[in-house]
DNA sequence: CTGTTAGCGCTTTCAG
DNA sequence: CTGAAAGCGCTAACAG
């Protein structure tokens, strides 16, 4: 068992070896200039000795800290969690350390936490879903500061970021529900702030278009990606002198929402109205009905950011831009065609 | 807006102020040996150039790290979600940083991470979870290094921990479905292993003695908290000569399985049998029926804990042992009275 | 009260 | 290839 507190410096391992502790560092940092026995030599002594480098010491030294810092709104949702997994995963494989920083959506902690960064306390940047990130890409970019968006629309500014291909994901919701033999089918909006929401409602609108399938404005409603507006919204559609037959709601938990006002009419799920969301939270498929939804791989976005700010983090000089990982269809239970006379 | 990546250093700081560098240092560390006045001058100095003090060489120097790990089996559920978030609320408000480990519930990891933890990465540690504490909890004690142990059922030895009342809660619950005049109630265990899956258990049978109803072992499935265990555990009861007319699932996700093995059966929840859960993860709330559960104050034993740890960290000698929280019954609608004749 | 002097443990030149 | 020396930015005695 690793022994803890083991006060062992690179001096004692030097003394252990027989050797400078200048060689010793070198031998720590893979350095070729080092004679294989020598190496050898010290790579035994550091085995005996139980010795492990100091994170401190190497950072104030070599102006590196070995960690990157992982800014999120919030942690409430499974959403946030999936990402964040992602990233855990891949950075576990690099030696890098994460640290996390929760905004809670207020601005005074994303200032706070530009003040940490400038404390050189990480060496890249993880963005999950930045409030205004306007504030901070200028900043950054400015400085030549690693760093990689997640899951946001970029600003129009090129810069990196992974997020998913949101209007194809819009797109094919829509047509499956189309195929299904829907024609009025009901849209509930995400933040329209944020440009995923907006390109969830364009792919849509996009699908009705080239279906030929003639748009209504009534049948869209304006939500924030929260339960709540999930539930109105489904119930202003189901008020609608022709309410829809299908409900798309821009993400899952306004998808749940919006089953939840369905059945407190009195209504079925799916064999009255079909509801499809987005996202593919992982409690999609614990609810009943299972949700049908579209897939958006969470933790696949994690991992690339994180591949692309290690990346970053090597070669600064790097140009990286947008990447966008495909949404899928998950067909689950809350879907069903069109019958007769509905 | 703080500029990133400024180098000012209390040198420089010092230079600004007219004073020494040292003088410097002890207005940052809240030294009180130090003239009014020229602490304001030092302050105003920091302020133009808007210091801030380098981590690292904190670290180095004072031997201590101002940062805390966290470690976490998985992020998967909103569960550890939660009680993160009241870490980090906690934390947020100390001036301490949050260092995440994730263990994926592999011992390998959990290795690993105690070889971090010896390079002096963190100042103490909150353990949510842990898989085997017994291997660590010595080796901390006997190297006094602080830490707080969160929703685990100490292994006998006093050491500072946070939990909820398991045993209360599940005589609450058992007891909440005695009172609507159920009689057969089926109990789905937790992982047998985790003190806290033993004492909810011990509650239910405690709460049927108590109201004088006869146990009866096959009412007992032995789950392990997966959503799988609850369905599985559903259906074996329902198979039962005497099936139960309620069902109280050791955790939430559970509960989720046992009413989809319900209802796959063409029974409805809460119709024909209630079902109560344990935890009051978020999507207890979200599921149709919402479900009735025993509430754990999750991010409150986050804080709890984390509040503990800080206070070991200022007063190292302080002894503290287990704290548990109070655990609550949320009424919701998936349990109801029994029916005649049911 | 304040300046000075050692380091903390390691990376990085710069000589050999 | 390897040793020696100079810091990284700050804390913590120790003198005044």
């Amino acid at each position: 068992m690793v022994k803890i507190s083991s006060k062992v410096t690179i001096v004692d391992v030097a003394a252990e070896a027989g050797v400078s502790f200048g060689t010793v560092s070198r031998v720590i940092n893979h350095d070729k200039h080092v004679r294989d026995e020598t190496r050898e030599r010290v790579l035994s002594a550091m085995q005996r000795l139980g010795f492990v480098a100091n994170r401190q010491a190497r950072s104030l030294a070599g102006g590196k800290t070995n960690s990157v810092g992982v800014l999120v709104p919030d942690l409430g949702t499974g959403y946030i969690g999936e990402i964040i997994r992602g990233i855990d995963a891949e950075l576990s494989l690099s030696n890098y350390d994460l640290i996390l920083y929760t905004t809670h959506r207020t601005a005074s902690k994303e200032a706070n936490f530009v003040a940490n960064l400038a404390t050189g306390m990480v060496d890249g940047l993880l963005l999950v879903l930045p409030r205004n990130p306007a504030d901070f890409i200028s900043n950054l970019t400015q400085n030549n500061f690693p760093f990689v968006l997640i899951d946001h629309q970029g600003t129009g500014k090129e810069c990196p970021a992974v997020g998913a291909t949101n209007w194809q994901g819009g797109f094919t919701a829509t047509e499956y529900l189309i195929q299904l033999g829907h024609q009025r089918i009901g849209f509930i909006t995400g933040w329209m702030d944020l440009g995923c929401a907006l390109d969830r409602l364009e792919g849509y609108h996009a699908a009705l278009r080239t279906y030929h399938i003639p748009e209504k404005p009534d049948l869209i409603y304006k939500g924030n990606f929260f339960q709540q507006d999930g539930f109105e919204g489904a119930s202003a559609l189901l008020d609608l002198y022709e309410p829809p037959t299908a409900i798309f709601a821009s993400n899952d938990v306004m998808a749940m929402g919006a089953m939840d006002a369905i059945r407190s009419r009195g209504l079925r799920v799916p064999e009255d109205v079909s509801v499809i969301g987005f996202d593919d939270i992982p409690q999609a498929s614990l609810i009943h009905p299972t949700l049908t939804t579209i897939n958006q791989p969470l933790e696949k976005m994690g991992r690339v950011a994180t591949q692309m700010l290690l990346d970053l983090l090597n070669n600064p000089e790097k140009k990286t831009g947008r990447i966008e990982l495909p949404t899928q269809l998950v067909v689950r239970n809350s879907c069903r065609p069109l019958r007769e006379g509905q």
